[in-house]
RNA sequence: GGCCCCUUAGCUCAAUUGGCAGAGCAAUUGACUCUUAAUCAAUAGGUUGAUGGUUCGAUUCCAUCAGGGGUCACCA
C-alpha cells in the first residue's frame, strides 16, 4: 500500500542521516541457523554462558517484539528460524536507533553470542547490528501464513518466506531429481541435451507451440518430447543415454498437467521392454529408500504402498475386464463403437479406432489405478514409436506404468525397422486425415537415421513433475512448479 | 472451451429476507530491559474485482466482463 511504502522509504533516509549504509555489499556469516541450532541446542544456558561462542549471522526479520530498551526478533534464513536478543546495554547507540528503524520483513546481520532464554530458547545475543537490505512491503500475515493460492504462485516469493512447507517441497524435488541423475549415472549412463526447437514436432501426441526463427526465416516447434534425437544418438552408438528436461505440450491446464513440465527419457541398447519394467522397479526402490523410508505415501484419503514389484496387467485385457466386453470384441472397431454409442452416448466419438480404445481405457480403467500398476502390450495403432509385440501382432512391447490414477511413465521395446517405422508414419498421417489432429508427423531425418541401422534398444520417459507430486503428497502440480503456467494479470 | 463456486483493509476472515462495512495480524503514536500469535492505550487504513441494471437504499438481487479455484473436455 501507498501510505505503509512511504513510511518505510522515510525510515531508510532515517538510515543514511545515522551513516548507515542502506545497501551493503557482503556480510560473513560464520554459520547458517541449521548449524548454529545442530550445535548449541543441546547444551545449557550455563554452558552456553561458559563458553560465551561468538557468532554472526543473517536473516530476514519475521517477527518483532519490542519492549522499550530490549527487543526479541525471529529471523529467518530462508530455511530455519533463529531468535534474537537486543538490549540498549549491549549495543552501541547507532546500532540501538537502528533497531528502531527495523521493520517486518527486513534483512539484517548480527554479530553476537550464543545464548538461551529463561524458556530455553536458543537465541544470539547481539552484539553487533548490521542493516543488509529494506522491505516496503508488509509481509502476508504470521500466524495464517499466505492462503492464497494466486498469490502464492504469482509471488511464490512470498510463499517462500511464509510458508516453510514450500521450501520442504523444492527441496524434496531436488532431492529427487538428484537421486534420479545418480542412479543412471551409477549405470553407466551418459547425460545428454538434445534440441529444444524443433523443426518438425515429434515423438508424442500432442499439439505443439509454434515459435519463429528470424535469421533463418522458419517456424520451429517447442519439442513435445526429446524421443527422436535421443534416437538417433541410439544409431550413433550411445549406448546408455539420458535426459532430463522441459517438454512444452498446447494443452490445457489441470490437477496434473502444465503446458511445460520435466520429464526424464532414458535409453538403452541391447535392452527390451520387459528390462526396463525392471529398471523401473530399481529406480522407484532406490527413490523409496532416500525420500520414503516408510515405503507408503499418503495420497488424499488413501494409503499407497510403493514397494515393488508392481503388478501388471494388459491394456486390452483390463479393459476387457471393466467394460464387459471381451477381448476378441475389443478387437472389432464396429463393436467397440457400438459399445460406446451405446454406454457413452454423450461422449463425442473419436475418430480412429485406437482413439476410441484409449476412451474405453480413460473411462473404465485410468482412475482406478491407485496402487502402482505397470499396463502392458498396448495396441499398435496408439503406439506408433514401440515394436511389434512377439506373442500378438497386433499389440507392441510398451508399458505404461499408474499410480494414483496418474501417468507416471511410459516405454516400449523401441521400434528399429525403418521400413515398418515408416508404414507407421503413414498411418499416422492417415488418423490425421481422419481428425486426429494429434497423430504425428512424418520425420524423414529420423527415417534416414533408421535406416543406417539402430540396434534393438529400450527407451522410457518419466514425469518428473508427477513422481514429485506423489513423494510430496501434493495433490496439484502447481504446488510442484515453483512458477506454474496463469493468466497474465492486468 | 462447457458447467459449478469464489473475489470485502497489505494478510487471514466477519457482516442479520436489501438498511451507517467490522475484527485479528501488519502499520502509525506512546508505555514497557526475557518476549515468543508479547502486553497495554490511542490512531489511521476501503470506489466491497470491474462495468451496467433493479431499488428510496446494493457487499447482499440481476446481467456482462476480468482473475482464480474445482470439475468435464483437450491432454500423459
Amino acid at each position: 500500500m501507498e501510505e505503509q511504502f512511504g513510511v518505510r522509504l522515510e525510515k531508510l533516509k532515517k538510515l543514511s542521516e545515522l551513516g548507515i549504509s542502506a545497501y551493503p555489499y557482503r556480510f560473513d556469516s560464520t554459520m547458517r541457523f541449521a548449524e548454529i541450532i545442530a550445535k548449541f541446542k543441546d547444551h545449557s544456558a550455563d554452558e552456553l554462558k561458559q563458553a560465551n561462542e561468538e557468532i554472526s549471522c543473517a536473516g530476514r526479520i519475521l517477527a518483532i517484539r519490542s519492549m522499550g530498551k530490549s527487543a526479541f526478533m525471529h529471523l529467518f534464513d530462508g530455511e530455519d528460524k533463529l531468535q534474537i536478543y537486543i538490549r540498549k546495554e549491549m549495543v552501541s547507540e547507532k546500532d540501538f536507533a537502528l533497531n528502531h528503524l527495523l521493520d517486518i520483513g527486513d534483512i539484517i546481520g548480527v554479530k553476537g553470542t550464543v545464548f538461551k532464554t529463561h524458556t530455553q530458547e536458543l537465541s544470539i545475543l547481539v552484539g553487533e547490528l548490521t542493516f543488509l537490505s529494506k522491505s516496503f512491503h508488509p509481509l502476508p500475515e504470521k500466524w495464517h501464513g499466505l492462503q492464497d493460492k494466486e498469490l502464492r504462485f504469482r509471488q511464490r516469493y512470498l510463499d517462500l518466506i511464509v510458508n516453510p512447507e514450500t521450501k520442504q517441497i523444492f527441496r524434496k524435488r531436488s532431492q529427487l531429481i538428484q537421486r534420479v541423475r545418480a542412479f543412471f549415472h551409477d549405470r553407466g549412463y551418459i547425460e545428454v541435451e538434445t534440441p529444444m526447437m524443433h523443426p518438425i514436432p515429434g515423438g508424442a501426441a500432442a499439439r505443439p507451440f509454434v515459435t519463429h526463427h528470424n535469421a533463418l526465416n522458419i517456424d520451429l516447434f517447442l519439442r513435445v518430447a526429446p524421443e527422436l534425437y535421443l534416437k538417433r544418438l541410439l544409431v550413433g552408438g550411445m549406448e546408455k543415454v539420458f535426459e532430463i528436461n522441459r517438454n512444452f505440450r498446447n494443452e490445457g491446464i489441470s490437477l496434473m498437467h502444465n503446458p511445460e513440465f520435466t520429464m526424464i527419457e532414458f535409453y538403452e541398447l541391447y535392452r527390451d521392454f520387459n528390462d526396463y519394467m525392471n529398471l523401473t522397479e530399481e529406480l522407484l526402490l532406490s527413490l523409496n529408500r532416500e525420500l520414503l523410508p516408510a515405503g507408503v505415501i499418503q495420497w488424499q484419503d488413501k494409503k499407497i504402498d510403493m514397494a515393488p514389484p508392481f503388478k501388471r496387467v494388459k491394456f486390452m485385457e483390463v479393459i476387457a475386464e471393466k467394460s464387459g466386453l471381451s477381448p476378441e470384441r475389443l478387437w472389432d472397431e464396429g463393436q467397440v463403437k457400438g459399445h460406446i454409442q451405446k454406454h457413452f452416448p454423450e461422449e463425442p466419438l473419436p475418430p480412429t479406432f485406437g482413439k476410441m480404445l484409449e476412451l474405453l481405457f480413460d473411462l473404465y480403467v485410468e482412475k482406478n489405478l491407485i496402487e502402482p500398476t505397470f499396463v502392458t502390450y498396448y495396441p499398435k495403432v496408439i503406439s506408433p514409436l514401440s515394436k511389434a509385440s512377439r506373442l500378438d501382432e497386433r499389440e507392441t512391447e510398451r508399458f505404461e506404468l499408474y499410480i494414483a490414477g496418474m501417468e507416471i511413465a511410459n516405454g516400449f521395446s523401441e521400434l528399429n525397422d525403418p521400413l515398418e517405422q515408416r508404414k507407421r508414419f503413414e498411418e499416422q498421417l492417415r488418423n490425421r486425415e481422419r481428425g486426429d489432429d494429434e497423430a504425428q508427423l512424418i520425420d524423414n531425418h529420423f527415417l534416414q537415421a533408421l535406416e543406417y541401422g539402430m540396434a534393438p534398444a529400450a527407451g522410457e520417459g518419466i514425469g518428473i513433475d508427477r513422481l514429485v507430486m506423489l513423494y510430496t503428497g501434493a495433490a496439484s502440480i502447481k504446488e510442484v512448479i515453483l512458477f506454474p503456467l496463469l493468466r497474465p494479470k492486468e
